[in-house]
DNA sequence: GTAAGATTCTACTCAACAGTAACTTATGGT
DNA sequence: ACCATAAGTTACTGTTGAGTAGAATCTTAC
């Protein structure tokens, strides 16, 4: 979870491959984690097998068991480590300066970016079912922070007027929707990187699709303040 | 599939309970199909046993085999029975008057009430690689059928100016991950009817989150031409 | 070098569930 | 009345895959 290693960006496998053994925990765990939501992404859930995910990182299942408890908490962790970069995003939002729009603006492209990651799939697609009781409860308050985050923003807006929706829970629902969908679509490493699909989707949710009057040019003086969220150290 | 017999909008079962045996097979197919598609809903795929569809029409899991081929067909069917309605508009659509605006303002109307349909989940979460090779193929080829549609319908909007976006693909991306997200958080009978989600829709992806200029009132000529589709005769 | 502990493996158990075989019962046409 | 067939049932098989026990192997500290 903790993306701030080197060598975790490319191949997971490599996390094992090569190096001496006694080799960071977390490291590794950080790898299976990634690596079954890339697997769950490719063929689904309950289409992939501990086995399939051992073999993928190049080691056995007990080994998995060894980083994590069950199927059910690799899910989990998956959830965590996609939800977060969501959340970080929204309490940024919250001590910004700006109008409503300029923040929501910011959340909108961060969560663009942030769901066409690989932890995506997770998400977005995973099934609450999938997750007893316990850890299935934690997720949906987890995302409905996420909500509330993105509701309450579209209030500020809508009292200093820079926004106007009729019903911003319906609004919210719009908005997350069409950011969610991207998990569905979205490859890496095809034509569009992810900052461009996020700028796409702000200008888009920002007017829809009828043309601006022309005349009365619409307050952009931010624009996108390109904060570009610091790249972990690649290779 | 054929949404024509009474008695199937309510409790499927009733297809069986208290009627003579020797009686309509397209009628139990049906009820078969669509308490599936409800399970599937509840529980998801995979946390759906086939006795657990059985159970809940009150046969026996052989039964069940009487009227498709296997679990893989069954989701197959879920996939039809939803993906249908939003064809069908799209084909209306096609040879419509109107400019492209209008007409794309009535698909996504029919689109959300068809999202909002029981059918709903199998046409958005369920998992392509829970269909075989063949049958995937398939629903991937209905969905890009959608897709083109409203991409074009997007075109036509821009050629006659009543629509103005950057990237059409994008937009028709984030419409239909606007709607197909409805899937995840509508629940027949709380508060909104599905017309009601589906007009809130309409308005939001045509005018995003910024507020309307003042002055140059924008067409709305059409509004949303009210053709309540028809519902099916029910009880 | 060697003991202690960390890490990974081999070789299982056990339950769930899709799918089937073969038998039973109701129904409508003749 | 009777039989051909539609509709359903009980009782199984076979496979898959999560999860575990315990042995084997590596690493580091001393």
């Amino acid at each position: 979870m903790a993306d701030s290693t080197p060598a975790n960006t490319a191949d997971p496998a490599a996390a094992w491959r090569g190096r001496r053994r006694r080799q960071d925990h977390g490291t590794k765990r950080d790898a299976v984690i990634r690596t079954a939501a890339k697997a769950f992404d490719e063929r689904g859930y309950h289409n992939t097998s501990l086995d399939d995910i051992a073999a993928a990182l190049g080691v056995t299942k007990p080994t998995i068991y060894y980083y994590v408890a069950n199927k059910e908490q690799l899910l989990f962790e998956c959830f965590l480590a996609g939800l977060e970069p969501i959340r970080a995003a929204l309490r940024r939002a919250e001590q910004a300066p700006g109008s409503g729009r300029d923040r929501l603006r910011e959340v909108i492209h961060d969560y663009a970016v942030a769901i066409a990651s690989e932890y995506g799939w997770c998400m977005v697609r995973a099934e609450h079912q999938d997750l007893g009781a316990e850890l299935g409860a934690q997720v949906r308050a987890l995302k409905s922070e996420i909500d509330r985050g993105i509701r309450r923003l579209l209030q500020h807006g809508i009292n200093d007027s820079s926004i106007a929706v009729t019903d911003p829970k319906l609004a919210a629902f719009a908005i997350a929707g069409a950011l969610n969908w991207i998990a569905h679509w979205y490859r890496a490493g095809r034509t569009l990187t992810q900052d461009e699909v996020a700028d796409a989707f702000v200008q888009f949710l920002e007017h829809g699709l009828a043309p601006r009057q022309p005349g009365a040019g619409n307050p952009v003086r931010a624009s996108v303040r390109v904060r570009r969220t610091r790249v972990v150290a690649k290779a």
